[in-house]
DNA sequence: CTTAATTATTTTAAGTTTAAAGTAATTTGA
DNA sequence: TCAAATTACTTTAAACTTAAAATAATTAAG
């Protein structure tokens, strides 16, 4: 049994619930930002997260992507890409296509107005995180950069032991 | 008019996106280990993160919380915590009572099952966290803890001149 | 005192999320 | 070949999310 000492010493600081602090801080930090991302997107753009992501993902591939492909890089369902993209398509930032080939495949490709649509929202939304880290240290980016990683890892190592997580890297 | 060195120099490393580059980091980091975390929730216990996130805010308020108040420290709308707090006490996990001298004022609080379910989850979920960080340096998370908390406080200050964000102190 | 403003919560509509079941096309293997 | 397995995507149901509108109770102001 642990003394008052050893509880105060172990709990203040140090070797306590690190973990779970640290946790509940990326938690509550991402889903601030997040907010208000998702909030500036949509109001200056009408997006929502979800959709500039998918948009995103269709930028980097002038040839377009396999919904199941666009599901693993954007970590979204299959069954969420479905009306993700069907809402896209409806707003005219990108097509669908079945492939000839395989007729089981669709490909989403951003449409010349999508494309340029979304080179507008990155920009702003560039400029929104690069005026929040302002005054943050560029080492000390270069080291969060490379710690969370370092977490991402992990999680991708031992909770893959149960799952199958292949893509996601980024 | 930049020439190849410095456009390398500058993309490579260092200066060039490294804020865009952390950003999407931390959302998909936390966005892969809240997956985790939701199922085995799910599996283990049959509840949400949003539920027990509600449920741990309860558990260190004996006396139970307004709805207003388990609205920001959850950071889920007001609108949201409706429907949480009213599947929760389906389940039995705690209960809700109209003030008497403010009857506009809902509180809810913990049931006796509420509390030892809660506290067999948050047992699980803290060894979840402590085997996924398991080999990490101490002194690391004690470093990404002071850092992430700095971009919360800069997300805080700077998005906060916008709108009026008080709670979601953690 | 009584209408107007404020506060606390609920409701609504559109969208996202997960998990699981369903459909269609293709591939495999007996 | 052709039934079974696999693959790609869609659909479904329940829960969560946001933003905005609505309801109800209290407080404030004239």
């Amino acid at each position: 049994m642990l003394n008052d000492l050893e509880l105060a010493a172990g709990d203040v600081q140090g070797g306590g619930k690190m973990e779970l602090r640290l946790w509940l801080r990326l938690l509550s930090t991402t889903k601030l930002i997040s907010q208000e991302l998702r909030r500036r997107l949509r109001i200056e753009f009408n997006v929502t997260l979800p959709q500039f992501d998918v948009l995103a993902q269709l930028h980097r591939e002038p040839d377009g992507l396999r919904l199941g492909d666009l599901s693993q890089r954007t970590m979204v369902t299959n069954g969420n890409i479905t009306g993700l993209v069907e809402r896209l398509e409806t707003d005219g930032l990108l097509v669908r296509e079945r492939l000839r080939e395989d007729r089981r495949v669709t490909v989403a490709r951003l449409t010349e107005h999508g494309r340029s649509e979304f080179e507008r929202m990155a920009h702003a939304h560039e400029s929104w995180l690069k005026e929040l880290m302002r005054d943050m240290d560029p080492e000390v980016l270069t080291s969060l950069f490379s710690h969370v990683s370092e977490i991402k890892h992990a999680a991708l190592t031992r909770f893959a032991a149960t799952d199958e997580l292949d893509g996601a890297l980024d």
